[in-house]
DNA sequence: GGACTGGGCTGTACCGGTACAGTACGCCCG
DNA sequence: CGGGCGTACTGTACCGGTACAGCCCAGTCC
């Protein structure tokens, strides 16, 4: 059976063929009548409705956003932060009438998702910002918005505080009386140079707080995963001679990780070790004792990320940059300091 | 600036435009020299690449897959096990030239993304069979692959033995010699028809094992969200009189719930009362004490299912359908009961 | 009664590529 | 020296829609 287009229930109904471009675009355009004999005579064909891709190519719009990743996906949906904001983003989304693609970066010369996928507009997730990937994007000219990124040219960034966060939470350590302070930060993935904006600028904020108190933290890394690295990280950092009181951690996984090496080591938590997370993830509540972290609205994010790229897709006014507010969650794990001998 | 396409590369060049069109997708159609020649131009004057929504339409192919979900999107990214399942594919794909488009049901009559985004084949997971979403997939008569679900018509499906993983679950309860058992399953969404695949499954095999034994299992059920809520739960489950001495729980995050209670009651896990998962996610491991639980590949299962949809695209002839074995992963969670007074 | 209005439908020209069947030409061979 | 062949490039006809400018005709107004 011949493929059922337009034209075929055009000639069938004995209607211009624009006619039933109508009856399914734009039913103002036709009498109710006339279009309840084309969409009769269309089912009865079994016409699956305009062809989305002869759709995208003559209205020049896709009704699809693409959603670039630095990592492979796989590592970045094993965060359960990220988890959460493409979740927010694609309900957006979703209300808006777009859908979500995927991007990776280039796997081969053949295949750039970026230049090759077809898409009205980009959300930029924590992404390498000299990659060709990026540049891709830039040259075609596509609307973007990145997010959790330093600001890249001229393009539309949503933000968290991530530094103003990490202040709090190092000043509440300062706060409590702590003086020996460890920080479990993530390692970098390629070279000092690349890390990532969340990880630079809580860097940042811890030391915000913990410089003018005169306190040099003992800095360990760890990578995202496996979660056994963090723990592993832990111990070492605990048993290791000059064992800090507290410890200021990229994430609320790092800190289920810290807690558990101090439970290992037969430390009380927040009695000989004070521990703080980052982010306020579901973990956050389940652990023991539950976490003192650094609490950032991940849906909100998503939100406004989806807004303010439909803003620039419809061409309005460049939006403003966002930044969001972070808010110190105090919990049980952290404490005073025992009295020092 | 005007648009720049394949014929204005072509006037500059002073060659045809489907010369254009080869330099950039068939390069061993032309001499080297005059590739070269074209290629240079099309920088010049900032080309982008042959447009993607273009391409799709002249070739009748998208270079994107669809992945269908049954619930808002952020529900199905909650659940890590999901979530690990959608990287696996996404990563796949990626391997393979295709980006991943997430598909929503259809929240108005205007958008119907199974029915309005261009794809060339689509995952179904985890869906509503009768939906009208999977309807205009089959109407389109786009490839399919369906997964962790009751097979739909003639569409491949990609399952997991859960069936086979809760009867060794529920076994491993009756060789220890438990003869009161719980079961914290999921609740169904919408009516007790609609439970999900896996979540029928599990109940069959777990009754097929608890039911030769003469065991008549005490059920309650939980959502997936919030956490919590399977937590107070359990705590009914366990404080009601009659206390099962074992819970087989429908997800590993159910049993930490189930955990967490019976720690809040000073119940003694497994002294007191087995707790056994099911997926082996990384909560598994990390929950004291560890969990027992059953493994299922969800990496391998999103490979296979690309794989499949793959060659259904191709158009060789139907896979076949695939079921994944699950293994019971005995950890520290279970023992036998204490004897009986 | 003629000009104006507007609803309802049609015709044509794209959108920006790709497929495929040529054509032109140099070269080798009998 | 004519026929066969391979390489390099071109011309045309799509792919399946949408935008937009008409066209026709009935109704309204003065």
């Amino acid at each position: 059976m011949a493929k059922v287009t337009l034209q075929s229930i055009a000639d069938r109904v004995g209607v211009s063929r624009m006619t039933v471009s109508n009856a399914f675009s734009r039913p103002d355009q036709l009498s109710a009548e006339l279009r309840e004999r084309i969409l009769a005579a269309a089912d009865e064909l079994g016409y699956v409705g305009p062809d989305p891709a002869a759709r995208a190519l003559a209205r020049g719009r896709t009704g699809s956003v693409g959603l670039m990743l630095n990592d492979r996906i796989s590592e970045a949906f094993e965060d359960p932060i990220a988890a959460e904001f493409f979740a927010s983003v694609a309900d957006r989304l979703a209300d808006s009438g777009f859908a979500l693609t995927l991007l990776t970066p280039r796997t081969s010369a053949d295949f750039v998702p970026s230049r090759d996928v077809a898409m009205d507009g980009a959300l930029v997730y924590i992404c390498e910002p000299d990659s060709v990937d990026l540049a891709w994007l830039d040259r075609r000219g596509l609307p973007q918005v990145s997010i959790d990124q330093n600001k890249r040219g001229s393009v539309t960034s949503v933000n968290v505080d991530d530094r103003g966060g990490a202040r709090a939470a190092a000043q509440h350590l300062v706060d409590l009386g702590h003086t020996s302070i460890g920080i479990l930060t993530l390692e970098s993935i390629a070279g000092p140079l690349s890390q990532s904006y969340p990880a630079t600028q809580r860097m940042l904020g811890w030391r915000d707080a913990l410089d003018p108190a005169g306190i040099g933290p003992r800095i360990v890394t760890a990578p995202y995963r496996p979660a056994a690295t963090a723990y592993d990280v832990a111990v070492g950092l605990l048993e290791a001679p000059g064992r800090p009181t507290a410890v200021l951690c990229f994430s609320d996984a790092f800190a289920f990780g810290v807690i558990r090496a101090a439970e290992k080591l037969g430390l009380d938590v927040p009695g000989d070790l004070s521990v703080v997370g980052f982010d306020d993830s579901p973990v956050a509540e389940v652990t023991r004792p539950p976490l003192t972290t650094v609490r950032q609205d991940v849906a909100r994010k998503g939100e406004l990320a989806v807004a303010a790229l439909l803003a620039t897709m419809r061409g309005q006014e460049q939006p403003e940059d966002v930044r969001l507010p972070t808010e110190l969650v105090v919990r049980a794990s952290t404490a005073a300091p025992r009295a020092a001998t």
